[in-house]
DNA sequence: CGCAGTGTTTTTGC
DNA sequence: AGCAAAAACACTGC
């Protein structure tokens, strides 16, 4: 469920408060946490190392360490970041790692599913970490313009499926690509080639708009995503079409419905959002 | 009780 | 190419 609003509202919550910190040790409780590194190994790696800044990249967290490594992760499904101020001794189930901090303090990373990934690295090296090495433009930098995305869609595929392609746009997932499409009335079916220029603008305008509106708000909490401070988004209660099957459209009050594309569980207003297969191009 | 559904990414097979 | 399915999991809801 993270996607870039929730990874977004982590790093900025997580921000004020680790940045400058040096980690003075950690532990490792789910081995797959850490596909590329053994337990001790990594815990060695980045011990006495300082935090000095995080950054975003699509669904990815990057923190510098000492301006030499880099700490790569990826929440996933169900994954958390936490920073825990004090010490807490009831652990919590699902606890996947602990990193405590030499002046107090704790990150720690949850994971119900145990998919979330970490990754050590040389600063700036991502041929590693092929998700994060492919990975397709920011939809929120200035250069992100609506003409980039139309050289994207290029492509028969059913627009929600290159959407959800990470290699195309950085950071997209289930929600806000169903969210963004019905902002801008585009059934998830229809071809990305078959879009026209203006159904493009719209769409560009309805990605930037849905994704700045969801990070203002601290995300989207279904059931997992906490923020870096341990608190659920408020997003929830703004979408529009997203698990709302069977809810009548706001803007015209036809029932929302939900197909599968691509596999992936996908909610539209049939009337708002639809699709003359007239598009033979 | 069993089993489908949940959603991200990688991998494998057609 | 591009798509489907499976796999990595645990838990929820019917």
């Amino acid at each position: 469920m993270p996607e870039l609003p929730e990874v977004e509202t982590v790093r900025r919550t997580l921000e004020p408060v680790i940045v400058g910190k040096t980690i003075e040790r950690c532990e490792i409780y789910y081995q797959r946490l850490l596909p590329q590194a053994g337990a001790s190994q990594f815990c060695g790696q980045v011990r006495n190392r300082t935090i000095r800044e995080i950054v975003r990249r699509g669904k990815y967290l990057i923190i510098d360490l000492n301006g030499e490594l880099e700490l790569i992760v990826h929440l996933r499904m169900t994954g958390q970041l936490i920073y825990k101020p004090t010490q807490d001794l009831p652990l919590q189930k699902h606890v996947s790692a602990r990193f405590w901090f030499r002046d107090n303090g704790e990150l720690r990373f949850v994971d119900q599913r145990k998919f979330g990934t970490m990754y050590l690295t040389q600063k700036g090296d991502y041929q590693g970490i092929h998700g994060l090495f492919t990975l397709g433009p920011e939809p929120l930098a200035d250069g992100f313009t609506w003409h980039v995305l139309a050289e994207k869609l290029k492509s028969m595929r059913a627009i929600k499926t290159i959407l959800l392609d990470q290699t195309k746009i950085a950071g997209l997932g289930n929600i806000y690509a169903d969210e963004a499409l019905y902002r801008a009335g585009v059934h998830p079916l229809k071809p990305g080639s078959c879009l026209g220029g203006t159904e493009v603008k719209k769409l560009h305008q309805s990605i930037v708009a849905v994704l700045k509106e969801a990070i203002a708000s601290h995300g989207t909490t279904i059931k997992d995503y906490r923020t870096g401070s341990g608190d659920t988004g408020n997003f929830q209660n703004k979408l529009r079409v997203y698990r709302r099957t069977g809810k009548p459209c706001g803007n015209c009050q036809t029932l929302i419905e939900r197909i599968k594309v691509g596999g992936r569980s996908t909610h539209f207003c049939p009337n708002c959002q639809r699709w003359d297969p007239e598009c033979m191009d």
